[in-house]
RNA sequence: GCGAGGGUAGCCAAGCCUGGAAACGGCGGCGGACUCAAGAUCCGCUCCCGUAGGGGUCCAAGGGUUCAAAUCCCUUCCCUCGCACCA
């Protein structure tokens, strides 16, 4: 028989799926049974082959498990919260010819199937399993072995019960708290917008700026935005745009002068502005004013390159420190008779400004804004190389300045340990204040202006010492692969503050006690493990039973003797469908395995270990994580929007599954980064396909019952066992690379001396070879899987 | 900049934890067998010099520890990923 994959592969997975071969129910035979998970798809678009990999590695240890003996559960299910779907939805019904063609050419997406996809989850559902590129259609073809029925997806009426219950839960346990957050808001459309609709600044940071409050003589405060508050000390004088407008504004109850656009931007960052008057920047010119720290008072002078759009446009100059304020403040004095003449500054008093150094630095003078300018020749403020000058040595002073006595209880310290206390302490004695501002220009899709604005939100509490301390158990307890993923996941939990856990729109789960607002993706995908084991049942439960106080019975017990220590079970009787399904649920929890990837554990990892220490008792903890990572295509990122994918139905359909799935797991261990190459892909498939003949030439021979081994054939049998014994031991830990490589090429090897040095006709060498090709089959069972069978 | 992971023969890649082989394996290349021929398959070679024994030089670079280092320590250079509200 030839080798044909793809016909043996469709004929096996139909037998698997008639039979229900891996549907997976209690067995009251096995006591512990394997529960592994894999992160659910996000359709927003097609399946490619970087997917294939995270599903495939679960695939085989639950195949291994279940080789083993082990009663195993390995579901899927569907993760459509949030904006990502809505927004393709929405972009497509705008004809938007990035998104088409990123359907088109990466998905292969018909022209007649993209005008039906109208809804969120009618597009989310056509990615699901009706695609060519559906993740189903993948999965099925790949020869997962999942649980078809306890998929779901994050928009079901239940699994948003489930959430409530979870949010509901975490609010009485004073997990969640309120406040301020900056978020991208459409100053045309008047609305927060994502990522996703933006035109351009999709790189864009929010920065946050410090504002330094300078005051005149009147009480008006000129809020000078800075990004080095530490400099506050070598301020020699100020910069507005004389070409610019500024306003008069009462903002909080005070007098402020800023730039217009300023003006609008404070409105946004939750301050009440009311504009009195506006004015050109030319009238500031001259002022002065006093510093808040020192109480020195400063002059205002010109400076054309002050950008009335970035922060407040009013900046304070630092000339010691910042070559472009040297370099203005040098322009500034050598113009000094004009601008006396242009503003009625007295140009004696400008040619008196000299630097005022705040910090000491080796390798550099005194004044070290001057000898960076020096040492690179830099002379003129149009220089482009000014940019650069002045990024090293904010670099340099940042990590090696130290600041000089003048700083009382900062003096001496390092810019870079000492920064955010010294401005924390200035906002406390009110010399400083905040706003925050984009990195670089953002526009959105609709063409309006994108600011940074303050909005009311909700936070987790991850930054909670209690909550800490039992994550960092959780940690400490499971099994983290590789090993050295474990430090991250300690490292993460000391630097997580509050994350923000809602959004304004998009698919998912409302927050209960404030229907505006929807539980964003990474929030709602923290337990869902758990609801794996309940969903078939669950549907037999009517949606408006299933509340809290269902949900406390199942989670919680009958008595609510697993609730977390103080909470008060919502319940008076339990109700009964809730305890059965308790038992399905303790059955199968906790996962043994959760197999994600390496970038995921700054933050969908470590909540899920946050969410299983509150939620869960000790015994329901995660057993291991397994962190992936991640795949190239011929050398280079995959990418969907780019078109540089191959969709799996175009690799499985040329190579077979069992090709695929071969290369996938034998090319890097799961947590190291592969790499697909057509003609690695390929000659993997003549390996297997040489595998396969020298199988069926052993499989058509007759087999003698009891023939006479020699010694060649007793150590051939020897080498058998040390492979059956690497491959097992390096299936236990997920190391696929290893398994397949001893099973197969290492011991091809042997088999290779074995022929060399026997006569393969005779009964012993027939029978050793049979004996062998059965073992080697077993070992190259998970992942060669149809082959095999 | 900070944190993590890497840099091994033309390419991919094992070894490094637990020092003691010119360094597993694959691809590619060369030669041979089989074949009318090609492909597939099988066998051998594939750092440099030498017909071979043998000699020389190697595991990013530079130091160090050691009888002995790809493996341990230090320094430097380079690459990838993460640095949050994005799934």
């Amino acid at each position: 028989m030839d080798y044909e994959p793809q016909d043996v592969e469709s004929k096996w997975r139909q037998r698997w799926a008639d039979r229900g071969r891996y549907e997976a129910d209690p067995d009251p035979g096995d006591a512990d049974p394997t529960f592994i998970t894999v992160p659910y798809p996000y359709p927003s678009g097609g399946m490619h082959l970087g997917h294939c990999r995270t599903y495939t590695v679960p695939d085989v240890y639950a195949r291994y498990r279940r080789l083993q003996g082990d009663t195993v559960l390995f579901p899927i299910a569907w993760h459509v919260t949030g904006t990502p779907i809505v927004g393709a939805v929405e972009r497509l019904k705008e004809g938007d010819e990035d998104q088409i063609s990123s359907l088109q050419d990466a998905f292969n997406v018909p022209e007649s199937d993209l005008q039906s996809l109208e809804t969120p989850m009618g597009f989310a559902r056509y990615f699901i399993e009706e695609a060519d590129s559906s993740y189903k259609r993948g999965m099925r073809q790949l020869g997962l072995s999942i649980d078809w029925r306890r998929e779901f997806t994050t928009n079901d009426d239940r699994y948003s019960k489930f959430i409530t219950w979870q949010y509901e839960t975490l609010k009485e346990r004073g997990l969640l708290e309120k406040g301020l957050h900056p978020v991208d808001f459409c100053t045309n459309e008047l609305q927060p917008v994502t990522d996703h609709d933006l035109l351009e600044g999709e790189d864009a940071e929010h920065q946050e700026f410090t504002l330094v409050r300078f005051s005149d003589d009147d009480g008006t405060i000129y809020p000078m935005a800075t990004l080095r508050p530490e400099t506050v000390r070598g301020v020699t004088n100020a910069f507005v745009n004389p070409g610019a407008t500024y306003v008069r504004a009462t903002v909080d109850g005070e007098r402020w002068i800023v730039s217009e656009q300023a003006a609008g931007k404070f409105e946004l960052q939750d301050r009440s502005v009311t504009v009195e008057e506006r004015l050109s920047g030319a009238d500031l010119v001259g002022t002065a004013v006093d510093n808040p720290v020192t109480g020195e008072a400063v002059t205002i002078l010109p400076a054309e390159f002050v950008d009335p759009d970035n922060a407040t446009g009013v900046v304070m100059s630092v000339p010691a420190h910042s070559p472009d304020d040297y370099l203005a403040l040098e322009e500034a004095r050598a113009d000094a008779d004009r601008i006396e003449a242009d503003y009625g500054v007295d140009a004696d008093a400008i040619r008196a400004i000299d630097p005022v150094p705040i910090l000491a630095i080796d390798d550099y003078g005194e004044i070290p804004a001057r000898d960076a300018l020096a040492a690179a020749g830099v002379e003129r403020t149009d220089d482009p190389a000014l940019g650069e000058v002045t990024e090293d040595l904010y670099q340099a002073e940042f990590h090696n300045g130290r600041l000089l006595d003048s700083y009382d209880e900062f003096a001496g310290e390092v810019v870079a340990d000492v920064r955010e206390r010294f401005r924390e302490h200035h906002r406390e004695t009110g010399a400083f204040d905040r706003m925050y501002e984009y990195t670089e220009e953002v526009v959105c899709r609709c063409g309006g202006d994108v600011e940074v604005s303050v909005q009311d939100t909700w936070f987790i509490r991850y930054n909670d010492e209690d909550w800490q301390e039992k994550a960092r158990e959780v940690v400490e307890g499971m099994d983290a692969i590789p090993e050295n993923t474990r430090k991250q996941y300690d490292d993460t939990i000391d630097w997580l503050e509050e994350w923000p856990c809602i959004r304004n729109y998009g698919l998912g789960t409302r927050l209960p006690w404030d229907e505006e607002f929807v539980i964003e993706p990474l929030s709602d995908s923290t337990i869902y493990m758990a609801y794996y084991t309940i969903a078939p049942r669950l549907r037999e439960v009517p949606v408006e039973d299933v509340d809290r106080e269902f949900f406390d019975a199942l989670f919680f017990g009958p008595e609510g003797e697993a609730a977390p220590e103080g909470y008060d079970v919502a319940f008076d009787d339990p109700d009964e469908r809730a305890l059965e399904l308790r038992e399905e649920w303790e059955y199968w929890y906790p996962v043994d395995y959760r197999c994600s990837a390496t970038d995921l554990i700054r933050n969908h990892l470590t909540f899920y270990i946050y969410h299983h220490a509150e939620l869960f008792e000790p015994g329901n903890w995660p057993g291991g994580i397994t962190s992936m990572g991640l795949g190239l295509l011929e050398g280079e990122k995959m990418s969907s929007s780019k078109g540089h994918v191959v969709l799996p139905g175009k690799a499985l359909d040329e190579y077979g599954a069992d090709t695929v799935r071969f290369f996938l797991l034998n090319s890097a261990e799961p947590w190291q980064d592969y790499d697909w190459r057509a003609d690695a892909v390929s000659s993997a498939r003549d390996q297997l396909e040489r595998f396969w003949d020298r199988a069926q030439d052993i499989a058509d021979r007759e087999v003698p019952d009891d023939p006479a081994l020699s010694g060649v054939d007793r150590w051939l049998l020897s080498r058998l066992q040390a492979t059956v014994e690497t491959t097992t031991d390096a299936l236990e830990n997920f190391e696929t690379r290893t398994a397949s490589q001893a099973a197969f090429y290492n011991f091809e090897e042997d088999l290779r001396w074995y022929r060399r040095r026997t006569d393969t006709d005779r009964p012993g060498a027939v029978w050793t070879l049979r004996r062998v090709l059965e073992t080697r089959l077993r070992l190259l069972a998970t992942t060669s899987t149809t082959s095999s069978t």
